[in-house]
DNA sequence: GTAACCAGTATCATGTAGTATACCAGTAAT
DNA sequence: ATTACTGGTATACTACATGATACTGGTTAC
Protein backbone atom coordinates (compact mmCIF):
# COMPACT_ATOMS: atom_id res chain seq x y z
CA UNK A 1 0.00 0.00 0.00
CA UNK A 2 2.86 2.30 -0.37
CA UNK A 3 5.67 1.89 -2.66
CA UNK A 4 4.69 3.50 -5.72
CA UNK A 5 2.18 5.57 -3.64
CA UNK A 6 5.10 8.20 -4.17
CA UNK A 7 4.83 7.89 -7.70
CA UNK A 8 1.25 8.32 -7.95
CA UNK A 9 1.29 10.81 -5.40
CA UNK A 10 3.70 12.93 -8.38
CA UNK A 11 1.30 11.94 -11.14
CA UNK A 12 -1.89 12.86 -8.95
CA UNK A 13 -0.11 16.43 -8.45
CA UNK A 14 0.64 16.69 -12.24
CA UNK A 15 -2.67 16.50 -13.03
CA UNK A 16 -3.96 18.97 -10.43
CA UNK A 17 -1.27 21.35 -11.58
CA UNK A 18 -2.71 20.91 -15.16
CA UNK A 19 -6.39 21.94 -14.02
CA UNK A 20 -5.37 23.83 -11.62
CA UNK A 21 -5.85 27.36 -12.81
CA UNK A 22 -9.74 29.03 -13.35
CA UNK A 23 -9.73 28.33 -16.88
CA UNK A 24 -7.87 25.78 -17.98
CA UNK A 25 -11.31 23.42 -18.39
CA UNK A 26 -13.70 26.23 -19.97
CA UNK A 27 -10.44 26.37 -21.88
CA UNK A 28 -10.44 22.86 -22.84
CA UNK A 29 -14.30 22.91 -23.36
CA UNK A 30 -14.24 25.76 -25.69
CA UNK A 31 -11.61 23.95 -28.24
CA UNK A 32 -12.68 20.29 -27.72
CA UNK A 33 -16.21 22.25 -28.70
CA UNK A 34 -14.95 23.40 -31.75
CA UNK A 35 -13.76 26.58 -30.96
CA UNK A 36 -9.96 27.52 -32.91
CA UNK A 37 -9.59 31.12 -33.07
CA UNK A 38 -8.17 33.16 -30.45
CA UNK A 39 -11.20 35.79 -30.72
CA UNK A 40 -13.74 32.66 -31.20
CA UNK A 41 -12.22 30.84 -27.56
CA UNK A 42 -12.12 34.32 -25.96
CA UNK A 43 -15.59 35.46 -26.92
CA UNK A 44 -16.74 31.64 -25.98
CA UNK A 45 -15.50 32.01 -22.23
CA UNK A 46 -17.53 34.69 -20.49
CA UNK A 47 -15.09 36.76 -18.23
CA UNK A 48 -11.80 35.86 -19.27
CA UNK A 49 -9.40 38.54 -20.29
CA UNK A 50 -7.10 38.17 -23.08
CA UNK A 51 -4.28 37.94 -20.79
CA UNK A 52 -5.23 34.95 -19.39
CA UNK A 53 -6.27 33.48 -22.36
CA UNK A 54 -2.75 34.18 -23.72
CA UNK A 55 -1.06 33.20 -20.81
CA UNK A 56 -3.17 29.45 -20.75
CA UNK A 57 -2.87 29.19 -24.28
CA UNK A 58 0.75 29.37 -24.20
CA UNK A 59 1.07 26.76 -21.15
CA UNK A 60 -1.16 24.56 -22.82
CA UNK A 61 0.93 24.25 -26.02
CA UNK A 62 3.97 23.49 -23.97
CA UNK A 63 2.17 20.94 -22.16
CA UNK A 64 1.60 19.46 -25.73
CA UNK A 65 -2.20 19.88 -25.27
CA UNK A 66 -2.84 22.15 -28.15
CA UNK A 67 -1.28 22.74 -31.37
CA UNK A 68 -0.90 26.31 -32.48
CA UNK A 69 -0.77 26.68 -36.36
CA UNK A 70 -0.18 29.95 -37.93
CA UNK A 71 -1.48 30.26 -41.57
CA UNK A 72 0.19 32.78 -43.61
CA UNK A 73 -2.98 34.12 -44.98
CA UNK A 74 -3.64 37.58 -45.20
CA UNK A 75 -4.53 39.04 -42.52
CA UNK A 76 -2.86 35.96 -40.40
CA UNK A 77 -4.75 33.61 -39.30
CA UNK A 78 -3.88 31.37 -35.72
CA UNK A 79 -5.50 28.31 -35.16
CA UNK A 80 -5.47 26.43 -31.66
CA UNK A 81 -6.61 22.56 -32.08
CA UNK A 82 -6.55 19.49 -29.46
CA UNK A 83 -4.17 17.14 -29.76
CA UNK A 84 -5.11 13.43 -28.41
CA UNK A 85 -3.70 13.77 -25.68
CA UNK A 86 -6.26 16.97 -24.48
CA UNK A 87 -8.95 14.86 -25.43
CA UNK A 88 -7.93 11.88 -23.77
CA UNK A 89 -8.55 13.92 -20.74
CA UNK A 90 -12.08 13.18 -21.54
CA UNK A 91 -12.21 10.57 -19.17
CA UNK A 92 -11.06 12.47 -16.24
CA UNK A 93 -13.54 15.03 -16.83
CA UNK A 94 -16.16 12.73 -17.24
CA UNK A 95 -15.28 10.89 -13.43
CA UNK A 96 -15.08 14.30 -12.05
CA UNK A 97 -18.43 15.55 -13.33
CA UNK A 98 -19.82 12.01 -12.33
CA UNK A 99 -18.77 12.70 -8.55
CA UNK A 100 -19.50 16.20 -8.70
CA UNK A 101 -22.94 15.47 -9.35
CA UNK A 102 -22.96 12.93 -6.76
CA UNK A 103 -21.12 15.01 -4.25
CA UNK A 104 -23.92 18.18 -4.72
CA UNK A 105 -26.72 15.51 -3.57
CA UNK A 106 -24.90 14.75 -0.48
CA UNK A 107 -23.73 17.77 0.64
CA UNK A 108 -26.87 19.56 -0.42
CA UNK A 109 -29.29 16.97 1.15
CA UNK A 110 -27.33 15.49 4.23
CA UNK A 111 -26.60 12.03 3.85
CA UNK A 112 -29.44 9.91 4.02
CA UNK A 113 -27.41 7.00 2.50
CA UNK A 114 -24.45 5.34 4.59
CA UNK B 1 -23.65 18.92 -27.32
CA UNK B 2 -25.20 21.56 -24.89
CA UNK B 3 -28.45 22.23 -22.89
CA UNK B 4 -27.24 19.99 -19.89
CA UNK B 5 -23.63 21.00 -20.40
CA UNK B 6 -24.23 24.28 -17.99
CA UNK B 7 -25.00 21.74 -15.27
CA UNK B 8 -22.09 19.20 -16.34
CA UNK B 9 -20.10 22.42 -16.20
CA UNK B 10 -21.41 23.08 -12.59
CA UNK B 11 -20.43 19.43 -11.61
CA UNK B 12 -16.87 19.80 -12.88
CA UNK B 13 -16.85 23.34 -11.04
CA UNK B 14 -17.94 21.69 -7.57
CA UNK B 15 -15.23 18.73 -8.05
CA UNK B 16 -12.55 20.99 -8.91
CA UNK B 17 -13.59 23.49 -5.61
CA UNK B 18 -13.11 20.45 -3.46
CA UNK B 19 -10.16 19.18 -4.43
CA UNK B 20 -8.80 23.33 -4.91
CA UNK B 21 -6.29 23.12 -2.33
CA UNK B 22 -2.92 21.82 -1.80
CA UNK B 23 -3.77 19.57 1.00
CA UNK B 24 -6.42 18.15 0.09
CA UNK B 25 -5.32 14.95 -1.58
CA UNK B 26 -2.56 14.45 0.74
CA UNK B 27 -4.69 14.59 3.85
CA UNK B 28 -7.54 12.24 1.76
CA UNK B 29 -4.82 9.87 0.98
CA UNK B 30 -3.04 10.34 4.66
CA UNK B 31 -6.99 9.14 6.34
CA UNK B 32 -7.53 6.79 3.63
CA UNK B 33 -4.62 4.97 4.45
CA UNK B 34 -5.69 4.54 8.33
CA UNK B 35 -4.49 7.70 9.82
CA UNK B 36 -6.81 9.38 12.23
CA UNK B 37 -5.89 11.51 14.91
CA UNK B 38 -4.65 14.88 14.17
CA UNK B 39 -1.33 15.10 14.82
CA UNK B 40 -1.16 11.63 13.57
CA UNK B 41 -2.24 13.15 10.35
CA UNK B 42 -0.25 15.94 10.77
CA UNK B 43 2.98 14.02 11.18
CA UNK B 44 1.76 11.89 8.11
CA UNK B 45 1.83 15.62 5.94
CA UNK B 46 5.67 16.64 5.36
CA UNK B 47 5.48 20.59 5.26
CA UNK B 48 1.62 21.06 6.41
CA UNK B 49 0.80 23.49 9.40
CA UNK B 50 -1.63 23.09 12.06
CA UNK B 51 -3.30 26.02 10.66
CA UNK B 52 -3.98 24.23 7.02
CA UNK B 53 -4.71 20.94 8.15
CA UNK B 54 -7.64 22.57 10.72
CA UNK B 55 -8.91 24.24 8.42
CA UNK B 56 -9.09 21.67 5.78
CA UNK B 57 -10.55 19.23 7.87
CA UNK B 58 -13.52 21.91 9.38
CA UNK B 59 -14.19 21.90 5.62
CA UNK B 60 -14.16 18.43 4.74
CA UNK B 61 -16.36 17.68 7.51
CA UNK B 62 -19.02 20.50 6.38
CA UNK B 63 -18.58 18.42 3.11
CA UNK B 64 -19.48 15.26 4.45
CA UNK B 65 -16.30 13.64 3.44
CA UNK B 66 -14.92 13.40 6.93
CA UNK B 67 -16.50 11.94 10.23
CA UNK B 68 -15.67 14.24 13.03
CA UNK B 69 -15.96 11.91 16.65
CA UNK B 70 -14.67 13.17 19.80
CA UNK B 71 -14.11 10.05 22.56
CA UNK B 72 -14.62 11.70 25.81
CA UNK B 73 -12.14 9.61 27.60
CA UNK B 74 -8.99 10.98 29.32
CA UNK B 75 -7.30 12.29 27.59
CA UNK B 76 -10.06 13.32 24.92
CA UNK B 77 -9.12 11.85 21.54
CA UNK B 78 -10.68 12.90 18.67
CA UNK B 79 -10.56 10.72 15.34
CA UNK B 80 -11.26 12.12 11.64
CA UNK B 81 -12.41 9.04 9.29
CA UNK B 82 -13.34 8.82 5.53
CA UNK B 83 -16.98 8.56 4.64
CA UNK B 84 -18.34 6.08 1.84
CA UNK B 85 -18.72 9.73 -0.06
CA UNK B 86 -14.86 10.09 0.41
CA UNK B 87 -13.38 6.95 -0.77
CA UNK B 88 -16.02 6.83 -3.90
CA UNK B 89 -13.81 9.95 -4.74
CA UNK B 90 -11.45 7.15 -5.25
CA UNK B 91 -12.01 6.79 -8.99
CA UNK B 92 -11.73 10.39 -9.98
CA UNK B 93 -8.33 9.64 -7.97
CA UNK B 94 -7.70 6.38 -10.52
CA UNK B 95 -8.12 8.69 -13.37
CA UNK B 96 -6.33 11.58 -12.68
CA UNK B 97 -3.28 9.30 -11.86
CA UNK B 98 -3.65 7.24 -15.33
CA UNK B 99 -3.91 10.23 -16.80
CA UNK B 100 -0.60 11.83 -14.75
CA UNK B 101 1.17 9.17 -15.75
CA UNK B 102 1.02 9.78 -19.54
CA UNK B 103 0.81 13.13 -19.30
CA UNK B 104 4.25 13.09 -18.09
CA UNK B 105 5.50 11.02 -20.59
CA UNK B 106 4.14 13.10 -23.22
CA UNK B 107 5.60 16.47 -22.07
CA UNK B 108 8.81 15.09 -21.01
CA UNK B 109 9.74 12.69 -24.36
CA UNK B 110 7.87 15.16 -26.56
CA UNK B 111 5.37 13.17 -29.00
CA UNK B 112 6.31 10.67 -30.98
CA UNK B 113 2.39 9.55 -30.94
CA UNK B 114 0.08 11.27 -33.36
C1' DG C 1 -8.19 59.12 -42.09
C1' DT C 2 -10.71 56.69 -38.88
C1' DA C 3 -13.05 52.97 -37.21
C1' DA C 4 -13.07 47.99 -36.50
C1' DC C 5 -11.29 43.71 -36.79
C1' DC C 6 -7.17 40.32 -35.81
C1' DA C 7 -3.66 38.27 -32.30
C1' DG C 8 -1.81 39.29 -28.85
C1' DT C 9 1.73 42.20 -24.94
C1' DA C 10 2.69 45.38 -21.02
C1' DT C 11 1.87 47.38 -16.64
C1' DC C 12 -0.14 47.88 -12.47
C1' DA C 13 -3.49 46.71 -8.77
C1' DT C 14 -5.79 43.31 -5.65
C1' DG C 15 -7.47 39.16 -3.12
C1' DT C 16 -6.83 35.13 -1.29
C1' DA C 17 -4.46 30.84 -0.41
C1' DG C 18 -0.88 29.61 2.01
C1' DT C 19 3.16 30.32 5.50
C1' DA C 20 5.38 31.38 9.94
C1' DT C 21 5.14 31.60 14.54
C1' DA C 22 3.35 31.75 18.80
C1' DC C 23 0.07 30.47 21.92
C1' DC C 24 -3.92 27.98 24.97
C1' DA C 25 -5.98 24.48 28.12
C1' DG C 26 -5.74 19.99 29.57
C1' DT C 27 -3.17 15.44 30.83
C1' DA C 28 0.68 12.58 31.97
C1' DA C 29 5.17 11.26 33.17
C1' DT C 30 9.73 12.36 35.59
C1' DA D 1 7.71 22.13 38.50
C1' DT D 2 9.06 21.28 33.98
C1' DT D 3 8.94 18.81 29.84
C1' DA D 4 6.11 16.75 26.38
C1' DC D 5 2.14 15.15 24.59
C1' DT D 6 -3.02 16.13 23.00
C1' DG D 7 -6.24 19.08 19.75
C1' DG D 8 -6.34 22.82 18.21
C1' DT D 9 -6.73 28.88 17.72
C1' DA D 10 -4.85 33.63 16.79
C1' DT D 11 -2.18 36.99 14.45
C1' DA D 12 0.65 38.66 11.05
C1' DC D 13 2.84 38.42 6.79
C1' DT D 14 3.67 37.20 1.76
C1' DA D 15 3.61 35.51 -2.74
C1' DC D 16 1.25 34.30 -6.58
C1' DA D 17 -2.83 33.94 -9.50
C1' DT D 18 -5.97 36.71 -11.38
C1' DG D 19 -8.20 41.24 -12.76
C1' DA D 20 -8.35 45.85 -15.04
C1' DT D 21 -6.88 48.63 -18.40
C1' DA D 22 -4.32 50.25 -21.96
C1' DC D 23 -1.62 49.59 -25.89
C1' DT D 24 0.87 47.59 -30.42
C1' DG D 25 1.21 46.53 -35.39
C1' DG D 26 -0.96 44.88 -39.14
C1' DT D 27 -5.32 44.50 -42.40
C1' DT D 28 -9.68 45.67 -44.27
C1' DA D 29 -13.59 48.56 -45.14
C1' DC D 30 -15.90 53.12 -45.52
Amino acid sequence: MARNQQQELKALQDTLYFIGGKWRIPIINSICNGNRRFREIERSIPGITTRMLSKELKEMEQSKLLKRTVYDETPVLVEYAPTEHCRSFGKVIAEMIRWGKGHREVVIRGNKAK
